[in-house]
RNA sequence: CCAGACGGUUGGACGGUCGCUGGCGGGUUCACCCCCGCGAGAGGAAAGUCCGGGCUCCACGGAAACACGGUGCCGGCUAACGGCCGGCGGGGGCGACCCCAGGGACAGUGCCACAGAAAACAAACCGCCUCCUGGCUUGCCAGAGGUAAGGGUGAAACGGUGCGGUAAGAGCGCACCGCCUCGCCGGUAACGGCCGAGGGCAUGGAAAACCCCACCGGGAGCAAAACCGAAUAGGGGCGGCCGGCGCCAGGGUGCAAACUCUGGGCGCGAAGCGGUUUCCGGCUCGCCGCCCGGGUUGGUUGCUUGAGGUUCGCGGCAACGCGCGCCCUAGAUGAAUGACCGUCCAGCGCUCACGCGCGGACAGAACCCGGCUUACAGACCGUCUGGAUAU
RNA sequence: GGACCCGUAGCUCAGCUGGAUAGAGCGUUGCCCUCCGAAGGCAAAGGUCGCGCGUUCGAAUCGCGCCGGGUCCG
């Protein structure tokens, strides 16, 4: 398997917001993406998103744990600099079988950025 | 072997690849960043936030009373508790064992629907009775009384059974049982015993109605709090009241004495201080009212070694305590503890079987402890009870 | 992390304090009225009082423990 380095974090509510208002936005099954170009920077950077609709807890940490590896998994082959994404949960994310979740992600990341 | 009771342990195992968080060491660097290596990384409930503490701030420390809230058989354990242990009493079970907010109802107030005569000071509806009076149809009516055995109502009706007794009855008397009071004995106590004495019996329920008694309790909470950075910054304005007394300091007028100004300092006084009041001590400070305006993106600390765990020994029925030795066991902050693969172990389904497929219970630390409560696929161990079988 | 509030008919709410009938409005259904409908009138159905345990003769109401929903605090 090849090394690849986790992808830098979204952390703070108004980077939240501002992908929620003018981000473009595509639902897959799994996940759904919002995606932008980033104000500053040229280094891709990635927030997660489980709200309480996902379940308890567990199930919340468990659906942004499976994005995260998803998206160091599929984004690092591609040419992301400069953009800032955000990955939602939906309830089936910790549900479906880890390679279509993977496969999901890749195709919505081209059909936004194209 | 079957059925059951109680207590405890565990909460999939091993390996590989790639990641995440923080620690240590090394390389590089002014310092970060980055790279390499090493070892660490969720729970018995981390949950609910129902109690008890530590810690931090409110500068609140002590005493009393009141208010509010909580606890409530007895003894012990504990830092403390509404927790735990051991007893007592009551109830359930053949039993092992289980359950109980289990103080006080002659301190007081209120409540007990409907039914029933009567629901708590007692009283008498249907009845029963006639030593009393009157009437007559000679066994009934009326009056006056006696009575509470029987009927009926109710969840509950003012001791129960039997004998005597009586007009009928009644603890009216007696025996047994129950109850109350006093004394004695056992026990630290709750309580138990029984003997002894006395009382013929007055004392219904409910305090998870108010209440009384005893004991306990200040409030907020790590989003506490401190520091760094940023910001003019923690202030500004107006009005009213007092601007009191003494001393000191500074300024003004004056040759001087003296007068005057300054919420400048100290003491007295006055005011304020966490539910309220009073007292003691302490602390703060011109008091009161109105108005204006600003800010908390961030970083560090708090932050993990603590009423900590554990082997052995001793004391104790136990909870637990003491002593010696050993161990260090997560510290994130849009918040790490993961993804995938392989082999095995439980489990479920199909199958005569081999085997195949599905697939890991409840659930994720957020300052830290002690409890309680709630959720939980299962697996394992120990003690005991009832029954069956065999010897 | 912390503080608090509310669960009663399909919906919105009374009743709870102080225990003894579970009610109101809208909605639904049926009938009447009308040529038909609306409105109106009459009637009916519909509630494990969120769940469990307890106190009591008796619990929607009182006590305790849960479940669900919601609000506030930088």
């Amino acid at each position: 398997m090849p090394r690849l380095k986790a992808p830098k974090r979204l952390q703070k509510r108004a980077e939240f917001l501002r992908l929620a208002s003018i981000g473009r936005k595509k639902a897959v099954s799994g996940l759904v993406l919002q995606a932008a170009r980033a104000v500053a920077g040229d280094e891709l950077r990635v927030g997660y998103t489980a709200t309480k609709k996902i379940g308890n807890a567990v199930a919340r940490n468990r659906a942004k744990r499976r994005l995260r590896e998803a998206a160091r998994l599929t984004l690092a082959g591609r040419d992301l600099r400069g953009v800032e994404l955000v990955l939602i949960a939906r309830h089936e994310t910790g549900r479906v079988k880890f390679s279509s979740l993977c496969a999901n992600l890749g195709r919505a990341v081209d059909e936004v950025l194209a």
